[in-house]
DNA sequence: CCCACATATTCAATTTATGTGATATATCCA
DNA sequence: TGGATATATCACATAAATTGAATATGTGGG
């Protein structure tokens, strides 16, 4: 629950430990930060999509679509799952959920 | 709790609201999910610091810890407070602080 | 095999973000 | 007032992210 905190006592692997995970958390937040790819997961939220669906929910073009899922998809966030001509993707895991529900609240409620 | 859900049904304003939603998120995670900010953020969880503590503490150059605080300040996230001649920075609202708890939780234990 | 459809990849152009060095501003103190 | 310290800002160089157009790949049907 609580935040790491450092201090002078902290050693340097310690110290190096949180850098390495700050690094993590902060390539996990570039990939979800992008407009259109929170707007993916979002929509992945409620089940799985395929890629033209996706194309017509957030209104963007097939390679641009492609593009931000392909992101996704290094990232670990999504996974593809072909049914004859169509892809769908799900999310891997409910990580970017837990998050976007955290956000959520704090932007589509709060204000 | 639950993230919106877009269906046929979902009208052209309701979409529009979504969309900027979208912008507020996508805007306040591009503002955290920088690597100092990131940490810059995590150590200010714990109580306000003076710029010169932030420097040492994420080991970069004053112009960079000043420009990082700046960007976060702009997001209305970090709030300062001048006592003599140095600048103390601290949290506005513990929405940093709600996101950040999680993503440590799915960072730093989960892995 | 050839075509149409769904998706992916590539590449160049552009935009946006970031770090750096120099300089500016504010405060304190002698 | 002048100097030292703390912080902010600016202008520039560079790096990273994003977009769009074109092209490639994979699949099913005729």
């Amino acid at each position: 629950m609580s935040l790491p905190v450092i201090t002078k006592e902290t050693t340097q692997s310690e110290l190096d430990s949180i850098v390495q995970k700050a690094k993590s958390a902060s390539c996990f937040l570039k990939a979800i930060s992008h407009e259109g790819r929170l707007m993916i997961l979002c929509h992945l939220v409620s089940g799985e999509k395929s890629v033209t669906e996706l194309e017509d929910l957030i209104l963007a073009r097939q390679a641009a679509v492609s593009q931000q899922l392909s992101r996704l998809r290094l990232e670990g966030l999504v996974i593809p799952r072909r049914d004859g001509k169509t892809i769908y993707y799900r999310l891997v895991d409910d990580k970017p959920k837990q998050v976007l529900e955290i956000v959520y609240d704090l932007f589509c409620r709060d204000n």
